[in-house]
DNA sequence: CCGCTTCGTCGAAACGCTTCGACGAAGTTC
DNA sequence: GAACTTCGTCGAAGCGTTTCGACGAAGCGG
């Protein structure tokens, strides 16, 4: 392995020079970087990353951190994750994922005081999360996935929920429904509180109300099991639904497999939409999913931008903002039965 | 931040004896290692990661390399993620997942070349893969996870899919099936000299060859519809298929629409079982699939284990394993109906 | 009790880079 | 043309560890 040594004996120059052509932070003349140049492509020169990280005191390493639970990751957090890779590789850090579970907050602290990580982007956030705690007692500049409770003091990038949930629900009111339930995570998952499952809740109670319907809402385990067993209690609290709204991406497959149990066809019996799901996973039922795509790719850059430019930029700085899941019609959505409609109540279409 | 400089003032010693302490490599008295471990924990001292990794040339980090492509992780590659950073942890490693993709090979030679891995674990290898030429030029230690053709020189873990793809075909032909027919990945990845696409296939043909059947393999896209598209092929090679046995996770959903829309029952009409497969995805279909379910957690932690004896013991250590998928019989496999038995040639049961 | 090894500790030299202060040469400003 | 500033480069001092050689103090065989 070469060294910045062998580099500016072969270019004949001092080895600050090389060090300034590498990063720029003082005036070099062309002719000089040109040697500096040629006598680092001729040795294959590569700097030392930990070298560098020492001396400069920044690794120009971004840490993604991510909860790895059983369920694996979705196409949708793979976009997030494809999408922050590229970020950061444009604004030259590595990005490392680390896969760092719940319980191990000593061992993010460790993480964290090490010095390893210029900056963290943190994944999954609860609206009491422990690890934020760490991560700003150790002085590690960070961004969220997702929001705390309290959401004044920190930069997040999060799904519009609201948004996301008022679209759906007007595309299905628009489609003629009355009668539409909401199956969201387990009830322990928003007792955990969970944002996403919190704030879908609340925004399709909004949205309901808002066109003056009876918001249902079903908590379901995320498993098919868990979707089975949601859709029983569906129809025994709206015997007369016809459009089922899930946030469970894991459920929805048991929603569909009851569905066809009991004789029902999606979308002619009832209509079915899936929240913040990819577009690979709505593909794979039949018929596919109308759904609610997640900006995954355009999160994870966006997080990482606003973490690069917090670092390089003043400390102070902070970045806010929600992006919307699009709507994306396949063949689960449909008008509902002439029945469904005469049983339900009138409404004006754009609600009160 | 504390450093070393400020634990050994206050505990009284040299900073090369606090050094000891920490990494053990000679020998230090009771009473002076007591008095170092009090004062670091009194200032709460934390080794600084790029100056230990500068002095020591070891940076006590490992690489996952991951290609992340949009079909994202399923439960599989979850596992073995979460199998292989316990494993780390446990060997006093970081593990951070990197997404390099398949055409970054330079970003690859750069990162190896920076001297921030001590070794990487490689995922998703093809038959003849860059990355292990780049990462061997740059001198780094690596254990595969898949084998390259030539597997003589290399470390590596790997599924035995000669004895899953054994296990499975008796399974079915153990109830009785005679017509099986295997959906593969796609001819375009067959092409590519993806291994396990390889592997299973030869393992299909020996293996129904063994029985006296004859072996029908189909190449399926990696989509509902590609899944929808082979079965519609198998029907026309084989119509009087009972069996289906699937290495592609993501076709198979589009097979068990597509056989539903052909009004043929599972199991009953045919049975299917799905390779390589997580229980996740197995519970998610109605009803249930027979699967082959991977080792993914044992995979993970197997490698690393490997890879730190490699980076810890002599250079030239070699470990190469092969760990069978477990069979887990759930709804989607049956004896065939009669009709079915009825028409296929009478075989014995061990097979030829 | 003499020469040996082993034990426990220290000081200093790396490790490969960044960055600061300095300095001659060349403009600029009146 | 004196007094500045800016440009381009250099040498040296770190950054916070590990590791090597050295050395006094024990321990020990003969």
């Amino acid at each position: 392995m070469a060294t910045m040594h062998d580099v500016a004996r072969l270019a004949q120059v001092s080895v600050s020079t090389v060090s300034y052509v590498l990063t720029g932070t003082r005036p070099i003349s062309q002719a000089t970087r040109n040697k500096v140049l040629a006598a680092m492509a001729q040795l294959d020169y590569q700097p030392n990353a930990m070298a560098r990280g020492l001396a400069s005191r920044r690794s120009r390493i971004l840490g993604l951190l991510m909860p790895m639970d059983e369920r694996g990751l979705g196409a949708t957090e793979t976009a997030f994750v494809t999408g922050a890779a590229a970020a950061a590789s444009v604004a030259g850090y590595h990005l490392v994922l680390s896969p760092v579970g719940g319980g191990d907050l000593d061992d993010l602290r460790r993480l964290a005081s090490q010095r390893m990580l210029d900056g963290v982007v943190l994944m999954e956030v609860q609206l009491a999360d422990e690890r934020v705690t760490v991560l700003q007692e150790a002085g590690v500049p960070l961004v969220l996935i997702g929001r705390t409770g309290d959401t004044s003091t920190l930069s997040y990038v999060d799904i519009d929920f609201d948004q996301t949930v008022r679209e759906a629900v007007a595309h299905l009111v628009g489609l003629g429904h009355r009668r539409i339930v909401y199956v969201n995570h387990s009830a322990a998952t928003l007792a955990s509180g969970y944002g996403p499952a919190l704030r879908t809740r609340d925004a399709f109670t909004a949205a309901m109300t808002g066109h003056g319907l009876e918001p249902v809402m079903i908590a379901a385990e995320d498993s098919a099991a868990g979707g089975r067993a949601a859709l029983a209690a569906a129809f025994a609290q709206s015997p007369e639904l016809t459009a089922v709204l899930a946030m469970n991406e894991t459920a929805i497959f048991g929603i569909l497999g009851e569905l066809t149990g009991r004789g029902l066809s999606v979308p002619d019996d009832v209509s079915v939409v899936s929240m913040v799901t990819s577009p690979q996973v709505a593909e794979l039922a039949t018929p596919a999913l109308t759904a609610m795509t997640s900006p995954g790719s355009a999160l994870g850059r966006i997080a990482i931008e606003a973490l690069t430019r917090h670092l390089d930029g003043p400390a102070d700085l902070r970045h806010q903002q929600l992006l919307p899941c699009a709507l994306e019609i396949r063949g689960s959505t449909a008008a509902p039965r002439r029945s469904a409609l005469a049983t339900s109540a009138p409404s004006s279409n754009d609600g009160g």
